[in-house]
DNA sequence: GTCTATATAGTGATAGAC
DNA sequence: GTCTATCACTATATAGAC
């Protein structure tokens, strides 16, 4: 702990991330200063510098973050039966995002702000999810458990329905999180079979 | 016709609107300058508020008249059956929107650039269309020929969906927006039976 | 109606003291 | 690691000539 005094990198860094998070949810990104991010922090803004290359590495942290952490928690066991796979993933996605607004909000939002090659990074992060999905769909219809003309459609459909739910849903309305999402189970399961 | 020489009002006024509506989509509203857009009409970029009094209220009118054109457009004849009215929405929400990407782009993600009021005023329009649709599902409960736990779930599920088509739907690629359009229609009919 | 010029304020990023 | 100070730009919006 031979720390230097006024050494605060790892709690800082932390809270820059979540204080860009929360303002380019809130504001996008473009609209949002490093001036407003540090100020938020509690520093001023040629602090911020130390945590980042600069502003855009930023955002993609924040995206690729998201990305691998919805990968790597996203559940699959391929020895359950199709419908089972397909439920599983449906009450995932839902709570998951459900519990990161702003982090899928920013990855939806903000693509365009990527840099090229950033870009294309996360976009096969999130074609690496899509593919789970469809591998359930294609399992399930070659079962004859599901009824799919085609899964490269009905994956894109039910996830674009899924993520919707970020939109309006608010805890403590007319339905919990859990009522919600047994309908969209339902409506996901009747679409596919 | 009594103009004075160099008056452009009725020509420049649309070309002004339609450069906001392609930058603010590519690049996003706060990202794109006044400058940026008189450069893509050929104007100085004083010259643009000639036509609107701030940037803000371009983007409002833009996103106002997306909204009414929705509204003016979208068919309901409540004397055919509920299942027709349901394709019937279906056919028309894809194909109305794959014909406005940017416009579609712009009034779902720069809203938070509204002011409190002018988003109200957009919220009010985006509602009533989606009440459109749920008094189709509503009907169709009713006639026993859906079956729909919650109507209002329902309706938020399905208009995700089919907006969803806009995000990756390419004309000329593996299907036509017909091909599509059957399939979403085959789907969101299942989910609601 | 469009121009040029400008007021006023903000931007991302860097340098160097401590 | 954070600060202050600053550079080099860019922003929206307005004033007044034409």
């Amino acid at each position: 702990m031979a720390r230097t005094a006024g050494s605060h990198s790892d709690i800082t860094g932390p809270r820059v991330r979540a204080a860009a998070l929360r303002l380019f949810a809130a504001g996008g990104y473009a609209a949002v200063s490093m001036r407003a991010i540090a100020a938020q922090v509690g520093v001023q803004a040629g602090a911020l510098y130390n945590y980042t290359p600069d502003k855009q590495s930023l955002l993609f942290d924040l995206m690729e973050s998201h990305m691998t952490e919805l990968l790597a928690a996203v559940p699959d066991d391929p020895d359950l039966a199709a419908d089972a796979r397909l439920d599983a993933f449906v009450a995932f996605h839902i709570r998951f995002h459900h519990a990161r607004p702003d982090a899928v909000f920013i990855a939806y939002m903000e693509l365009r702000n990527l840099s090229p090659e950033n870009f294309a990074r996360i976009e096969a992060l999130r074609r690496a999810y899509e593919n789970g999905l469809e591998q359930i769909l294609r399992d399930g219809a070659a079962a004859r458990v599901f009824r799919v003309e085609d899964t490269k459609i009905a994956t894109l459909a039910i996830i674009a329905m899924l993520t919707g739910v970020n939109t309006w849903f608010r805890a403590g309305g007319r339905l919990s999180l859990d009522q919600v999402t047994a309908q969209y189970r339902a409506m996901v399961r009747r679409a596919v079979t």
